[in-house]
DNA sequence: AATAGGTTTAACCATATGGTTAACAAATGT
DNA sequence: ACATTTGTTAACCATATGGTTAAACCTATT
């Protein structure tokens, strides 16, 4: 038998479609056993109780992203170019996962302490090299003084917002499903360009 | 008696801090109505059921939103001028209600036909004039070419994700409590800054 | 074939939860 | 003063929900 026909897999599977869709709260235990076509009690005899299905699904989806955000944070490439790249790649990551970002971003406001034990698995996101290479490149005079954790934070927040927001900017810019697709794939270049254009000496 | 004291006023605003913090799902009727200090019948004396509470508060919660986003798109200055007060004013106003963003963020991707009955609504913040004033300062040669909708979104993106993702970037720009802060107050500077180095021809 | 181990199920349990009711109190009007 | 409406409470109800249990069901080993 495959692994991914496991019962525990085909649990995690279906929990993480249902939190990830409907949050901690909103997600019930019976829903995911009718999902993974297994029965309730399932559950509890592989991940014991809901918090600890929660948990496990949680850090399986965060180590999705994580790489996600080493990608810009550690290679040799420039600033530009890390740029460039990470907005490509992970508005075209964030297709394939719409409801990845407001559930790592909801869970988090729910419970800032499980940060915590995100934070001691390994992969999680460092920026160090990535304050250095900034430090560098403004010194160099390739790029204008700015906090690299003010650019950092724009990075993300340029990325991520457009999926967060998705209903809301949809409902202010007056778009539909197709012609708010065409908008995030165009930001695929445009929020590049929009980030270079502001720190290119 | 004082508006504020009336009990219907007293359930509004027990209910608008428990679904700010804990969303619709994680909200319970019982702790409204002891933050309330009244009977639990009486949610449903005046709201009847927990789904019109919510709305109740939900529109109560963005018509302090709304105003702020139309402070940008509908008054006369130069993009530049709104763009620098708007930055300012909205993080401002947002420390003063730090659950507000994740919440309507949240409850708007729970339920995005939600976001119709908001439309509706007197208030509703309208881009047309942004859009035209935009289009005229980039023919002017004052700004240079760029989608009115991706400068809006990016806006709101540098504005708003720092106060959505609070927990994330704390932890990955390894900040306490009180170096957030004196982040995101560096912020209503930073960002309008950021924006006017990319666009201003 | 018998045994032992893990796996799976239906039925069950205790509690939480949104909501209702009937009696009671406090205003309000006549 | 009396009646009527409005506001408030404690007790109650039906159902949903996370979790448990005991028995049944494989499957591999002896």
């Amino acid at each position: 038998m495959k692994k991914e026909d496991s019962t525990e897999h085909l649990i995690l599977d279906a929990a993480k479609e249902i939190f990830q869709s409907k949050g901690m709260d909103g997600a019930r235990m019976q829903e995911i056993a009718d999902k993974a076509g297994i029965n309730k009690a399932m559950l509890h005899y592989y991940y014991r109780s809901k918090q600890l299905l929660f948990e496990a699904v949680f850090k399986n989806v965060f180590s999705l992203l994580a790489p996600q955000l080493n990608s810009i944070l550690n290679d040799d490439s420039s600033v530009e170019t890390k740029v460039t790249n990470f907005t490509a790649d992970y508005t075209a990551f964030m297709m394939k996962h719409p409801y990845l970002p407001n559930f790592i971003i909801n869970e988090l406001n729910r419970n800032e302490d499980f940060i915590l034990k995100l934070q001691e698995q390994t992969g999680f996101p460092n920026l160090e090299k990535f304050k250095v290479q900034v430090a560098t490149e403004i010194n160099s005079g390739t790029l204008k003084p700015i906090d690299p954790d003010q650019l950092f934070v724009n990075i993300l927040a340029l990325n991520i917002f457009p999926f967060l927001g998705k209903p809301l900017i949809k409902a202010l810019t007056k778009k539909d499903d197709a012609s708010y697709a065409a908008f995030i794939t165009s930001r695929k270049t445009e929020v590049a360009t929009f980030i270079i254009n502001s720190i290119k000496m």
